[in-house]
DNA sequence: TATGAATGAGCCTTCATTCAT
DNA sequence: TATGAATGAAGGCTCATTCAT
């Protein structure tokens, strides 16, 4: 092997192709799907030659598992700009997370619908452990709100017996409807505003109250 | 009288020939997907050549829109036979409705779980109206429950300026990580009853509630 | 074998089947050519279940091979009911026979499309035997001027070193571009007198002479 | 200037390709005819496999167009370079230039059997639009001929009533039959000066003066 | 004998992946 | 290292032919 002296001229060149398909990817996958792209169409957006993109990674498949974690990723740094993780120490302050949640979801819809879209439509459109990985966002968010409920259980303002489990996951599918109204068809068609009240009315009362409840929205 | 030549048809074979395809699809559609089904596959499974199978059905397409008329099929029968259509007269008339559906919903995880996960899964995997037809069965249940919200409405027993269509969307929405839980694996991996209960209680009281009431479930 | 006592009562049957399998597939070959007809399309056109079509025929080649014997039959007969085969006895009455055999040309053109259809327009697209079997109504009528141009020879009229077989195909071949327009359409768009008379004009005087002959048709 | 990365690409590759797959294409479709070849067929005969077929062109049928394009620029090209196309200036003029023609079209059948028989046999053989393009050959030699008996009707040494549409077809037309022998069998099997001087013989006198003319060929 | 349901080889076309340059 | 030409398995679909009834 030659010695080689100095810093290698391709420091940082594989990180910077890495990012450039990844980033392709998102465009591609999030508007024509997984297998609606083909690797050619990839490798153009993505500005190089399919064999630059198989030298980058070994599959196709593992081009999308990486766009996975990449969305995921977004969407965890969302979640922490907002204070949505900070633990909350009532009923209210729970309620206000999970109003956080929501706005923090509906801004993603605007701001990074591909992210969205991919975590929300691909992620169960794909088999096998495809889809599994694909479903990590979902788990993500319903594990925060896990986590909100299970705190609340022990400082002592929610009841000991709540499934926090399927309740956090309950609480997250919530939103689905709304967020995939306003990432399918590339802009927004519901109103974020009156979709979030409607979601914390319910939340925070059920279906009772809101008959009584003058102001469910912030 | 025109004399009947060769051999009489077997009566009823078109339509048990076209049941057994669709069987067939349902059982492969619901485990590999539509795209992941192949023509050649999808014979197979049915016990025949793939020239029979197109026989029945003009392109692979066309059986996918009659797997999903019939899955939507199930899906109404179902929420027929119980009483789930029946008009509430009470926000505690409401939220049995809705328990009512979950039910409903869960029970066909158990014994049509093909059927569920079509209509859950696939619905958002397809692209254009591929996909528009699968989320019938979403926009069915839906406007089920939006119609419980407007009859209370009407009734004067729920306020005026609910987002039915949000919310209807969005209660629905509630029962689906349950689902997808007791539907992907190919059996029931979460308890129905605790589900159901966490769904109810969460319509019912929203999350503050819930500390206090000490039976929110049946 | 049981012993069987006077006409079977099939008797017939099988040159009926045959002469409706024929008829259909003449129409069928003739409007959508050989390839462009397939069996299920014949036996319907037939009125039969294909499997019937396959008792009486061992494949579609076979049919297509008997559906040209039959059309170079009819070209025969046609040819024989005019005079056409009549030996003349002197140049004029040469070109007499041409005129008369491009008369019943474009009388089949108007009487029987399908038949000269598939004697032109057929013959060359088929390959290998096929083709060569479909040659037969061509070279029949070929062989019918041949004769004409040799009876001419040995009686003394016609110059001696003529190349009757390369002369009969060429005189033949005059009458194909009329033929093809009258025949492809389904409706004859050019005038066969027209035509007929252009042709005769030449075989009688060549180019040159048309420019002083006042009336070469008849 | 930006750099040129990768592997520069072969000059003239894609031209070559494509050259490559229409020679195959000429050599497969004059012999099997254009629906008896198999793009799997037509790939291995071009020497290639058939996802490079479909690289550079997007169907079988596109293949057929440019075939017919390259057959039809062929016999333009070879009506070029003999004087074909020069305006006659007498009776014999003209029967010169058929003269011309037929040597062409024959020596064409021993250099380019193939652009022939595909323009000859092939033409027919296919339905609608295909058969349509396939046409332009033979329309393309009647126009010329049309051409130079127009140039006579003007001139004056011909006629002004001739039907110069009907004879022009005509008049091609009395080549095919010797062309056909010429090329069916892959090789000669007809003297092609016997038959030009038959036709040559024929369109210069008619039938009557053959008789008597001592020396109607070259 | 007549039927038409059943078959499966074969057709055209696409695309993930490889590799010579 | 970057490229994109090349590959061939696989996909959806057709149809000549067979055979149980």
């Amino acid at each position: 092997m030659p010695l080689r002296r100095g810093r290698p001229p391709t420091a940082g060149l594989t990180a910077q192709r890495r990012d450039q398909i990844l980033s392709a990817a998102m465009d591609m996958f999030a508007v024509r799907g997984y297998d609606g792209t083909s690797a050619a169409q990839l490798a153009e957006h993505a500005g190089m030659g399919m064999g630059t993109l198989y030298r980058y990674f070994g599959s196709k498949r593992e081009i999308l598992d990486q766009v996975v974690d990449r969305c995921v990723g977004e969407l965890r740094e969302a979640l922490e700009c907002r204070s949505v993780l900070r633990p909350p120490d009532s009923p209210a302050g729970l309620v206000e997370r999970i109003r956080d949640l929501s706005e923090v979801l509906f801004g993603m819809a605007g701001t990074a619908p591909r992210t969205l879209r991919l975590l929300l439509v691909e992620a169960n459109a794909l088999e096998d452990e495809r889809g599994c990985r694909l479903m990590r966002g979902q788990n993500e968010l319903a594990a925060i709100v896990a986590g909100l409920l299970d705190h609340g259980i022990e400082d002592g303002w929610l009841r000991r017996d709540l499934d926090t489990s399927a309740l956090s996951q309950a609480i997250i599918a919530l939103t689905w409807p709304g967020l995939l109204r306003g990432v399918s068809g590339g802009h927004l068609t519901v109103d974020p505003d009156r979709y979030t009240a409607a979601v914390v009315g319910l939340v925070t009362f059920g279906l009772r109250a809101p008959t009584r409840v003058p102001e469910p929205a912030r």
